[in-house]
DNA sequence: TGACTATATCGCCATGCAAGAATATTCTGG
DNA sequence: CCAGAATATTCTTGCATGGCGATATAGTCA
């Protein structure tokens, strides 16, 4: 009878691949980005003004964030207006703020001894 | 009447921590770490054969999970045993899977003019 | 075509971090 | 206390990448 390896750990490359698209989420600048599209799509420079730094870097994360298959990318004139293409985004910050907003709440417990 | 910033951006210092979470899932064996605590507490050595890699690294990664507040620590003897703190790690990595499926689906559609 | 605007890319620097080797620490049994 | 096992830490190296300035590219309008 064969024996079932229990729970055997991803190959490497599946793993890779999952750490990748949680690296695009773990700057702080790429963040910003995906909640100013939350509420419409935006062209380069609104994000710009929007997000306190350079238009080279905005246009670089962007990159970053449309290769990760994230963002839908649509020219209108000589302007390109950026959208989120996968709700999933949403999905993904609202669990971690609301882990940071639990552990949040038990560290003031603890401090002011509720 | 004054004018409702729509949306704004949130603080530096909130996406910093945002991304800090996002940081930790970024790292294949620190995905694998977690992937092999999901059918029971581990020791530190157990994780060191099941990842094929070196014990100062599993340690580190492990203190990377531990400082994030995803691990529960537990010492017997000599040996520590970790576990799954925040099931919210495995909401976190299902959401990432589907989309990695979907995605690979929807190539395969492309590939193969499904 | 030429000037202007918007976006993308390139080269560079500084920082952060994964990983390994070596060492330190902690615990157990004798 | 000592030896050995399990775990943690320190130090170093190499690489990836965020950010900026400068520049290139693309699109619009006169």
């Amino acid at each position: 009878m064969q024996k079932i390896a229990e729970n055997p750990v991803s190959s490497r490359e599946t793993l890779q691949k999952i750490a990748e698209v949680f690296r695009v989420f773990s700057e702080p600048t790429r963040l910003g980005i995906l909640q100013a599209l939350r509420a419409r799509p935006r062209s380069v420079n609104e994000l710009v003004e929007l997000l306190d730094t350079s238009q080279a870097n905005v246009s670089k994360q962007l990159r970053t964030l449309f290769d990760a298959d994230l963002l839908h990318r649509e020219q209108r004139g000589n302007q390109v207006f950026y959208s989120i293409k996968e709700e999933m985004v949403y999905e993904l910050c609202r669990i971690v703020c609301d882990k940071l907003n639990r552990r949040a709440r038990a560290d003031a417990e603890v401090f002011f001894q509720i």
